[in-house]
Order: C-alpha cells, then sequence, then structure tokens
DNA sequence: GTCTATACACCGATAGAC
DNA sequence: GTCTATCGGTGTATAGAC
C-alpha cells in the first residue's frame, strides 16, 4: 500500500470523491480517476491495493472531516443551530446515497458508516442535552429520540430539494424553527 | 418492447427484484437475471430493450404496489399505526438505498422516484390530519411536517437496524407510542 | 418468443522495465 | 514512484436462425 497521508494519495482521494459527487459510483473506476487527475491507472493500484480500498480510505477521510467538523461546532455559542444548518445547507445527499449502496456491498466500508454514525450521534446528543440543560426546559425531552429525528429529518430535506420535492418542507423548517425558539435564545 | 405485464416479463422483473435485495445493483445484470430465472440472456432484451427500462420499471411495479397499500391502510381503523408499523417493519432499506443510487444515474428513475414520494407523503398527510381532527387535538400541529418527520425516522431506524447501530432507537420508539396514545387510543 | 453466437467496450488487477 | 503492456473476465447490446 502506498504512503498514507502522501500528496498524491490525497489526490486520487480528491478526484474518486469529485467522481462519486458528480457521476456516481457506476463511474468510480481506477481508470477514471486515473484520466481524471492526470495519471496512469497503474498508480491507483499502487497507493490503494483494490478499488474496495480506495473507497473506504474516501469514507474514511470524510468521516474524519465531517465529526471534527461537529466537534468544532459543540464549542459555538448556538451549537444546535450551527449543526442543523450545516447539515440542511452543505450535506451532498447524492454523495451519502452512493456511500449507502456501496456500504451494502463492501462490509469495511460498512463497519466505517456504523462508527461515523454512532460518533456523530453521540455528538449531537451531547449537543442537545446541553441545549436543553441551559434553558432548563422541558427536561422529560429525550436527547436521543431528538437527534434520531434532526438528523433524519435534515437528511430527508437535503435528499428530497435535490430531487426535487418540497411537499411539506416549509412546514417542517417552521416546526424546526420553532423548536429553536425554545431552547436556544 | 415485449409484452409488458405478461408472466414472464413479471418473472423478470422478481428475479431483478431479488438480485437487487440480496446483492445489490452491481450484480443487477441481464446474464445474472437470465442465469437466475433460468432463460437465456438475449431474452431480457426482448422484454426489455436496456437495463435502465428493466430499472424503471422494476420501481414502477414496487411503486404501484405500495401506493395501493397505502391507500388501503388509509380505510383502516388505526391507519396511522398501520402505516408506521409497516414503514418500521417490513420496508427494506437496502433495496431502496440501491433504488436511491440508481436514481442518481438514470432520469427516467429519478422522475418515478419523485412521484413516488409526493403520492406517498399525500397519503400519510391524509392519514394525519384524520387522525387529528378526530381527537380534535393539537389543531396547530402540521400535518405535512408531521408526515415528513414520520417517513424519514422510519427508514432511518429501519436502515440502521440493518446496519446494527442501535444508539437511540428505544428512545425514539417511546416516542412516537406517547404520540400514538394521544391520537388513536 | 426463444435461442446461438458474437461484437465491442471496459473493468480490476498484475508483470516487470525504468 | 511511475510507467508500458497485458491478461482474464464481464458487461450491454445486437444479428439473425428457428
Amino acid at each position: 500500500m502506498g504512503p498514507r497521508g502522501s500528496e498524491v494519495w490525497h489526490t486520487m482521494l480528491d478526484g474518486a470523491e469529485a467522481i462519486l459527487r458528480e457521476e456516481g459510483h457506476a463511474e468510480l473506476t481506477s481508470r477514471r480517476i486515473a484520466e481524471r487527475i492526470g495519471v496512469k491507472q497503474r498508480l491507483v493500484y499502487y497507493y490503494f491495493h483494490t478499488m474496495d480500498d480506495l473507497v473506504v480510505a474516501l469514507f474514511q477521510r470524510l468521516s474524519e472531516r465531517e465529526l471534527s467538523r461537529l466537534n468544532d461546532a459543540l464549542e459555538a455559542e448556538h451549537a444546535l443551530r450551527e449543526i442543523w444548518d450545516t447539515n440542511v445547507g452543505s450535506t451532498d445527499a447524492r454523495l451519502i446515497s452512493e456511500f449507502m449502496a456501496l456500504a451494502n456491498r463492501i462490509d469495511a466500508l460498512r463497519a466505517e458508516v456504523v462508527h461515523f454514525i454512532e460518533a456523530a450521534r453521540a455528538i449531537e446528543i451531547e449537543a442537545i442535552e446541553t441545549a436543553l440543560k441551559r434553558r432548563a426546559a422541558k427536561s422529560e425531552t429525550s436527547a436521543p429520540a431528538l437527534a434520531i429525528i434532526a438528523s433524519s429529518v435534515a437528511l430527508t430535506l437535503t435528499r428530497e430539494r435535490q430531487l426535487g420535492v418540497s411537499l411539506g418542507h416549509e412546514e417542517v423548517l417552521k416546526m424546526v424553527e420553532r423548536f429553536f425558539l425554545t431552547v436556544e435564545d
């Protein structure tokens, strides 16, 4: 396995990520990656033993960045709102759906996905608990339940917006806004 | 295009659906379908001009069945609970994720997915409105918002259960149960 | 309606030179 | 570390016989 973390290594993952976002996993081949970043196909197999390894590494890199981002948000004043806005505003639903389909097939990727979901949820639960405590409001509300609801809805809104569906979106956004007003300023 | 709705036509879609559920779209090829149902590959192209056509037809068949099921549930006494239980209990999250990824690539499929989401949501909104009216409770609650929340959460719970994640599931199920007790006896 | 046979493209992966 | 060259396999799709 080639030097993990090297410049070329990152360049290859950059190319792979762009292909996955723009064209989907059917086009995510060693040849397309090499063509895109201007090297020969053989080199991809120098840095990643198999294409599955490359996909797992790509998800790991993305997962680490996202978890780091979530941890940073935890320090912000309005952590909840920041997490929500980012999830709804800059999540790439297509990228996620491609990874989900790939995880059905690649065991190592599925393990990474599970780890990410659990780690992200733990952070989000913490953000919600902090917000609820600060307002000392509705202590009977379950933070884990809210965490699942919020992340589920955020993903759905993003996916549907990208598909071109908007039925009910306005109403749910209003409801979320009302919730924020009760727990954060 | 071969006889749509004929016996062989359905057999082919049955095989395709099984492959998609069990092995994913990477294995959904004309050769594998033919092998699985015991015909020659050429025949697949007699009934479906292209593999994309087959995928679209498969989703349409599934979509029609699901919408019909939802409409039937609307007639039941506890429509909401029935819809919820089916969504959480017998939805195949893997099948959905495979279709989602395919929809990123196949325009005609994306159009079918959009139609399904909108039709299903309309039915679910109706079920929620009926339940809310019957109890004359919380008339300020938005049915479209609840519809999005419920379907989002149901899909997440199903997907995560199949992945092996359970963090927060118990809490959200309790919350749903409490909601049912307030609108449906 | 179902078959045999095949054209053609592209894939993952490896051998081995420089 | 990057390359040329290549192998074996599989995919979509079509020509055309029966």
